[in-house]
DNA sequence: AATGAATGAGCTTTCATTCAT
DNA sequence: CATGAATGAAAGCTCATTCAT
């Protein structure tokens, strides 16, 4: 029997990860004094330094975390096997939900993107999260469901709507109901759509 | 006759605009030192606060400037009297054009939109940019060429759209051929059309 | 039992407090950098900024220290009951004992006098200080000890001759011997005295 | 006929020298920068160094003008020839006439009295401004008029008065009515009187 | 293992001084 | 002569990182 631990040890880094991942999200990475991510995670500063070499190793661990996170909740038992139309409306619908569950971790790596202190592993990891989109793209290509386009464009288009609903969203300047999003989703199909 | 001098008198105030466009295109406002712009600038350091009071200051006056410098690039004798998907067109294209005769401008204006340092006359500026778009937007509406949508709704997928093939292009997953613009605009217009 | 430390941790705060003491009398405000605050503390210069918000709130903590250190040394068991020539006699030698034994808390008190970087709170001491003084002279004046003037024409007298003779003293034109006390006193008292 | 000239060209330097004269009387030598000066004195700052070599010999030689003009003040056909009383008295209505004339000039030389930005030759003067009335109390103690007390003890009472009188004045705590000053000029002639 | 006080390099900003006009 | 824009050294202050406890 496992005893009941609050936080058994794991929990540290995490800890820091989380505390992080709000204060980086919120003011960017030069914007975020290391004392104020040790602060709000309840941890001595050097504690920091057990678990990250460096502040840079920090953003990088937590780009990791959370851009594998997020690939994953598209990814995992993606339904290649369905018609075109439907493996988009799983798409459209994980990224959404994603985006709702986890705002912060999103605005996180939006802010991240392609920031010159990820190293080469993180930015292997955004390829990653790409390709996966554009393997999904090329088979609905070949299925004639979508337009004969470079598939670096389509993913552009459905990643820039994405992006462009969750600042709308985060800005407050569109509700993300359940009409909305559905609207969303067929105003991007149509773009893509062959 | 006076002689052909090599920086009249425009002079310092742009030029330490340009070096700090470039620089906080790359690196974040927070991420940019101001001895870093002087430097860029071929300007002592002292100087720039002859012409900004603060950083703050200045990030605000360039942003302020590309700001407009892109509106109006947008805006300017915008012909609201012809069919919707003219205008549209029109809208894109001069984006577009925008976007490739002034890359590093565009790149700053995205990472610093919304950022907590932009002051009041700055935010309202950006949202002055929505504005004129949304207007067009509700125009098409009105003549049952565009989906009845919240009006935010579409500027935020056209808007993102844009910005998902700006950071294609700028990390080079894409090339903005004259054919891809125009395949581009057309999945965008499929996207938003009636 | 504890080894006997240099420095037990009473330390560090009073040591900056003890540094700015020396180098503002010297000096000045103004004419103090605070690296070398820092220096004559032995202290690294970020470390001042973990007791002293910012270099004002050094200077008035600094202050306060002194002028309390100084009231208390005046006033502290007044002899309020005892005649006036004997309430005058205990506050003159104290006086001169804490300047004797305190010249460049004196002197730094005499500098930064109503200066404009004093707070309210600061400012405060400095009245409260005065006031003791004049609640002793209004009573002898009451008991006919003294010239029926204004107390703050009185005080003014005094504390201007301790500062001549403070800065006569300093200036090393004026041996402040017991006999030289003693005539000082006198001849203060010559001119206060009905 | 000489033409009417507002600011001939000896204009320029004590047009400088008034300027600075106020900006140091309040707030300092080390607090205040030579541009502020310029622009007080309505002059380019280019200017104040071709007519000072530097911040230290501006205020070296405004120190000399005020020193100068007080003890001229105070010396002017000096009467040593009349009885001691009368001197004092002399001596004490010329300095609080000074005092109430060039409130500005007063503080400016008690606030600047042996900074260490004081050259020789300004020390020199600060130490002629004492001989003087140093002279005039050893002829009223040769004459028994004056206590047989060291002239250095003398003159630091005097001196003291007359600062502990400026500063209650300027900080507005007295009123120098003409009955506040005969009151202390008697005060201060019973201090030092045989 | 965890802490947080201490550090000093480096940041933003000021200012005495210079020099092209 | 006079100017004031320009400068860069140095000021006040912050923060990534270390290390004694």
């Amino acid at each position: 029997m496992t005893p009941p631990r609050t936080d058994p040890d794991t929990g540290k880094r995490d800890v820091i990860l989380d505390a992080a991942l709000e204060l980086f999200a919120e003011r960017g990475f030069h914007g975020t004094a290391v004392p104020l991510v040790a602060e709000r995670a309840k941890v001595g500063a050097g504690t920091i330094y057990r678990y990250f070499e460096s502040k840079e190793h920090l953003v990088n661990a937590l780009y990791r975390r959370e851009k594998q996170r997020m690939t994953e909740a598209l990814a995992e038992g993606f339904p290649f096997e369905r018609p075109p139309r439907e493996q988009f409306h799983v798409l459209f619908e994980r990224a959404i939900a994603f985006m709702k569950g986890n705002p912060v971790a999103v605005r996180f790596l939006e802010l991240h993107h392609h920031a010159d202190y990820l190293d080469a592993e993180s930015r292997a990891l955004e390829e990653h999260g790409n390709a996966l989109v554009e393997a999904a793209f090329r088979a609905s290509i070949a299925q004639l469901a979508m337009r004969d386009l470079p598939p670096a464009l389509l993913v552009a288009i459905v990643w820039g709507v994405f992006d462009g609903l969750l600042r709308a969203w985060s800005e407050r300047r569109l509700e993300l109901s359940d009409e909305v999003i559905a609207q969303a989703e067929q105003c991007c199909w149509e773009a893509i759509r062959r």
